[in-house]
DNA sequence: ATAGCCATGTAACCAGTTACATGATTGA
DNA sequence: TCAATCATGTAACTGGTTACATGGCTAT
């Protein structure tokens, strides 16, 4: 349901082809909604059956041919309605949060390597977050409504890495040293 | 996979029902992976056929009778390989972010309606986490790695809300009084 | 040469949701 | 009397992952 309303944005934004958005679903949007190409593909297709995109055809020599998708009035009015309607509870599954809940149950070994990993990993998205935030903030002039939402969503991002990291610094001091957080979070 | 970990984990710290931990999966560690009872049943069959988990009946009249489970040896094990192996990346998926990012496409008043509804929603939960936070904090004496790993991991939870909140927060100001804001995240 | 990019897709499988089904007990 | 709690499950469907498949172009 949702895979099929974040496309539509992505084609709201920009027509292009499932390549084109496959590459959009890393950065930008891809914060908070991912997907493969293989669902991508797939969900082009019926998109198409149900009127909801279409596409023109770019043929290429000696590579397939490309298929240059647009959203369309009726995927337009889909989307808005999915945009306007109530939302539904969210389930969060993340298994690394799990495995730190658990981490009693394993040597410490190997769990710090994954910590420390990990630390690397964000600390390296955040650097780029930052970066992006801060292109936002040296622009001048007024910004469109659809900028700023953009930014509010980046510094979402910021702050959620930023609680990753503490974490995760939280649980190395832990499983290192033994210390416990003596004061509220 | 991971469900059939987190099962696990639950069932190292106690031996239950499937009923039992459809609702411990509603609080502790709840907050980082979910299930439906539908799920659990099945995966605790699998788990059963597998070797990882094991039953005993307890007839009732007038109930289903009770299959009352607990992890085997190799189920430890298994989880234990679990928590030391390498984590792979993590896909979120936020409908609500998307629709958060494309709001602009969607009238105001909707949109407004249900993020107040989340904003009382999300403070509510952020009240019960604190006063976990309170309690675990009065508690004197020395925490075991165990309890200390289920508090930072509710620190982490009590920051991710007051993360959404303020998102929710900086959205609706931007919504209507178009308000953007002007100091890094 | 070898890896990575461009560009599309199918098929088999695994994970998760929704709907359906049963039925007694307890408390408001 | 109505809703919630206890207690289990099946079936159909939707969503997502992994593996497989093709093949030229470009940069190192």
């Amino acid at each position: 349901m949702s895979l099929k309303n974040a496309i539509l944005v992505l084609l709201e934004g920009k027509p292009g082809t499932g390549y084109d958005l496959a590459q959009r679903f890393r950065g930008g949007i891809g914060q908070f909604w991912t997907a493969s190409h293989q669902q991508i593909y797939q969900e082009l297709k019926t998109l198409g059956q149900d009127g909801l995109v279409e596409f023109e055809l770019q043929e290429q020599a000696s590579r397939p041919d490309r298929k240059h998708y647009r959203i369309t009035a009726p995927g337009r009015a889909a989307l808005k309605d999915w945009l306007q309607a109530t939302w539904k509870p969210e389930r969060l599954n993340s298994a690394a949060l799990v495995r730190i809940y658990a981490a009693y149950l394993a040597d410490q070994g190997p769990v710090l390597a994954e910590i420390e990993r990990n630390l690397e990993e964000n600390r390296a998205k955040l650097d780029e977050y930052l970066a992006q935030e801060a292109s936002h903030l040296a622009r001048t002039g007024r910004t469109s409504r659809r900028q700023a939402l953009v930014y509010v969503s980046l510094r979402f991002g910021i702050r959620h890495l930023r609680n990753w990291l503490e974490l995760l610094a939280e649980v190395r001091a832990l499983l290192t040293e033994g210390r416990v957080p003596d004061r509220p979070a």
